[in-house]
DNA sequence: CTTGAAACCGTCCGGGG
DNA sequence: CCCCGGACGGTTTCAAG
């Protein structure tokens, strides 16, 4: 269970990733040296993973983003399909999932053409056959999400 | 154009947000002033959008993920959609696609119980229908992505 | 881009509730 | 157990060349 202070420290740096302990103290009315206990506590336990820098793909020579769905063509294949695809740098997520497709991975490519190649490619590693759905704009993504009062789990 | 340097500079924050301006330097190969420099343009210009902590949902109290893909039912309707619906914590992304919906969101529920009243909210907020995929694991998510060497756009 | 200097911050203590 | 305050060394930030 993780307490109510815990939750907002770990909201603020979702908010700001490069907040300092000395800010995130005040915002969340405690001392430096406490925060920092705690922060240290939250990345050892995993709630915090990584933190990283939110940047612009299209500035960043991948202006097109895409949703492919796969579905394995051999039905008793081995699934560790997310590591044979981790290979590939234009695969930023990779999800498991239930419904008529077995994963979904969200893809960033520079152009039509690119992600061509990356559907062929990711066909034939993977022995799937992909469904995609091209991303037109994206009015928001990743926003932090403000922790729900008392229903932190364990 | 950005420069090589700069792209540099990008996935060196994407793989460590809290990287410091000094280890920054010496991993580009600058002083730590000019890698400053750099680091606050790259922030003014939007390359660099912002910076966040990645926390582990599964922890805080929102262990279910999914994919909730809306289909107006009004055609004649006014697409302020992601407005709409920007005021529900629960969704973390949204993205307008082509294909078969218009929308996909990425929402971060408690259980299976608050997906159901989320998505009868959205239903009604947005005036759409939906169809759900949910999330059974996530492999991978928010890889840093490399720059493609060459290719960094304007 | 570099230097340099001042303000700021991360980090590690010891001590107290 | 958790919290505070102090102190040191490293870091951020700015102006000027």
């Amino acid at each position: 269970m993780l307490e109510e202070l815990d939750a907002r420290i770990a909201e603020v740096l979702a908010a700001d990733g490069r907040c300092s302990f000395t800010d995130l103290a005040e915002k969340v009315g405690l001392s430096v040296s406490a925060v920092h206990q705690r922060v240290r506590r939250l990345e050892k336990r995993g709630v915090i993973q990584r933190y990283t820098a939110v940047l612009d793909h299209e500035q960043l020579g991948r202006p097109l983003t895409a949703f492919v769905s796969l579905t394995p063509i051999d039905p008793a294949a081995p699934d560790d399909y997310p590591q044979l695809l981790a290979v590939l740098p234009e695969i930023e997520s990779c999800y498991s999932v239930a419904g008529v497709e077995s994963y979904i991975v969200k893809v960033r490519v520079g152009s039509p053409t690119e992600l061509e190649a990356l559907l062929a490619t990711i066909r034939t590693t993977a022995g799937v056959s992909t469904r995609t759905t091209v991303v037109l704009s994206t009015p928001y993504e990743q926003r932090a999400v403000p922790c729900p009062p008392g229903t932190t789990g364990s």
